[in-house]
DNA sequence: GTTAGCACTCTCCTGCCGAGAGTGCTAAAC
DNA sequence: GTTTAGCACTCTCGGCAGGAGAGTGCTAAC
């Protein structure tokens, strides 16, 4: 019953419902509809489609004499029947291209300059993340003697990226058994990754002979591996502000103290789960979670629209966790335009990465 | 006559109402504190001195039958007078340290991890800078072609950073006259700062046989240069959460959305302004601006303490613009606490710097 | 199928009242 | 002169009633 078809202008009532709660975010009546778009019937006829709308899933209503509100069901088929297909403006395009070519060519620049502007054009909350190797390969280890009990490691890494740590020895060690370490380590460990810096770790440990600052190193070595791959990938979220201007967050505000606590944190996880990324594909595949699609609880209200994206920067030995561009919003959001702007910015990340630390270098 | 000294007793009080408007948040009342406090005084009497200092304006009244709440010029007494020097426990103190040295040993690293612990111990909004120079000084610049009309321009400066930045040229040119011109610029501009580089660029443009790509891009290097000496001294900002969640800004949404947006924005100039931090002696001295002292209209019911610090790191040829770290909530803030710990942190951040980045290297 | 009319329902705003909290004042006690 | 008890006074806050307004749902006629 629920799944049947709907008649053309019924179909049409509703995206009018829509667009305009979208626009107008209260209640809209069936006067109002009549009036402002000068539909050719009553109010009473329209109050009568609303119903049959009602009926079948598509709205709602907050108390009885109140006009119509969209349910997730009818945002559903909003987006994926009613609305078409919209790109951004080419002025827009090109103003934001512009912005990028002007930042500093690193991919941390673009990713968080992505989510400022994003955010700011549509007054929603914005997720960037730069896609990232799962795992990085050691190419060279650098141990400096700061003084007697710290010391400054340096890792160069495979994937082009440059790991500094500060390390306070558990007991001295001489410069040149330090220096003697550092090319061992080097020779040892190219090409390796977390996981085998932990197996040689181990056997450092089972090993007689072995000073036992190398052990040591070792497990330092392999915690700060997984740290940056980590951090390579740490999300740039905006828009807290804009989001919070929305009407819907002004009436609950304990609502909107959680999150403005998990921005508050950086907890991108809780905001955009591992689980749903990973159902997503990422060949230029959008998706959009509508209201209780969400899992987290807290966005039960909201919706997500996704847009990953991945580089053709990394060797295809060591797997790349995608990036993505995340939009968060009421239900209520612009739909149109957000997946627009999403699929927009994801593309241009793509393709800015690509250029500059893409196969020509 | 507002001026006069206040009796033991009634400096006692006033310390007793501020102490437990901090904890509370709500008014405190003439029998409350007696009960609370167990003092040798009946309300009536207690209500006479609450009087008296409201007369010298320590403490207001926010309606007849309402408790007494500390006044500006309360807390002010109280900071300078009343309240003792007080230091962060060792524990807490040694427990910061390990976190800053298991993080990676760069500047913003350090300066991200200031302001996010320190916010979360006090559930305050905290702001933290780095120091930075005031100007960077060219050391080489290298120019690589990545088609016909990108370049990618390397900046090397004194101050051991490296700046790229991404350029679509005007017109083309060809390699090899691209590495003459880099190799031109290091040797030229090597020592040289924005203002100086600007200089050159007037200079080329009048020089009839230069080629035109040669202004476009030392006009590049001007800005880049500026650009990155801006980005050096960028904050860090956290803590909007706790503070969201403090009563104060529980009953005013919208005086809490516009903190939300300058947040969001990254606007620490409104929130700390250059002209306060100007004020400032470097050396150790912190400074404590309690509601109106604050230039900025939306902090007027807040407070800020601010301990600025500085690095040895950079050359005396290169004056340097201090860091600081910025605790900012309302004016009921645990004063002794906040101080201490921003007094500790930019202690930390110094030494830390200096420990790495400093002389000895 | 469409429409006018009308009763009905729900929200929202306003004003009102009483309880509660705390003070300010006064007069008496120490 | 200081301290205290007592009491009137003031202000806030929560609950409640009532009226206006907004929109719907239904019904009967077109």
């Amino acid at each position: 019953m629920t799944s049947e078809q709907l008649s053309d202008r019924r179909a049409g009532i509703l995206q009018l419902v829509i667009q305009d709660y979208i626009e107008t975010a209260t209640p809209v009546a069936s006067r109002h509809v009549v009036e402002k778009y000068a539909l050719p019937a009553s109010p009473a006829t329209i109050r009568h489609e609303m119903h049959a709308l009602e009926q079948g899933g598509y709205l709602t209503h907050p108390h009885t004499s109140a006009g119509r509100v969209p349910s997730n069901r009818g945002y559903r088929h909003f987006v994926q029947s009613l609305m078409g297909h919209a790109e951004l403006g080419l002025a827009e395009q090109a103003q934001v291209r512009h912005q990028f070519f002007q930042a500093a060519p690193s991919v941390e620049e673009w990713v968080e300059l992505a989510a400022t502007v994003l955010a700011r054009s549509l007054g929603l909350l914005v997720i960037v993340a730069p896609p990232h190797p799962e795992r990085l390969r050691v190419r060279q280890v650098e141990l400096i003697s700061l003084n007697e009990l710290l010391v400054l490691m340096i890792v160069v890494v495979q994937e082009a990226r440059m790991i500094r740590q500060l390390m306070p020895l558990p007991q001295p060690i001489e410069v040149d058994e330090l220096d003697d370490l550092s090319t061992r380590l080097s020779w040892m460990l190219r090409g390796r990754s977390a996981p085998d810096v932990r197996e040689a770790a181990r056997q450092a440990i089972e090993t007689p002979d072995t000073h036992p600052v190398e052990h040591f190193v070792l497990e330092t070595l392999a915690q700060v591996l997984d740290r940056d791959a980590q951090r390579a990938g740490v999300p740039s979220i905006a828009g807290l502000g804009g989001m919070m201007a929305q009407p819907e967050f002004q009436q609950e505000p304990e609502r909107s103290l959680e999150l403005i606590e998990l921005v508050d944190q950086h907890a991108s996880e809780d905001l955009i789960p591992t689980s749903v990324i990973d159902e997503v594909t990422v060949d230029g595949g959008m998706h959009v979670l509508i209201g209780d699609d969400h899992p987290t609880e807290l966005l039960q209200d909201c919706s997500l629209v996704l847009a990953p994206y991945h580089s053709n920067t990394n060797a295809p030995s060591s797997p790349e966790i995608p990036g993505y561009v995340g939009v968060i919003g009421p239900t209520r959001m612009n739909y149109p335009r957000s997946i627009a702007a999403a699929r927009f910015y994801s593309r241009l990340l793509q393709e800015m990465i690509d250029a500059v630390y893409g196969v020509n270098r």
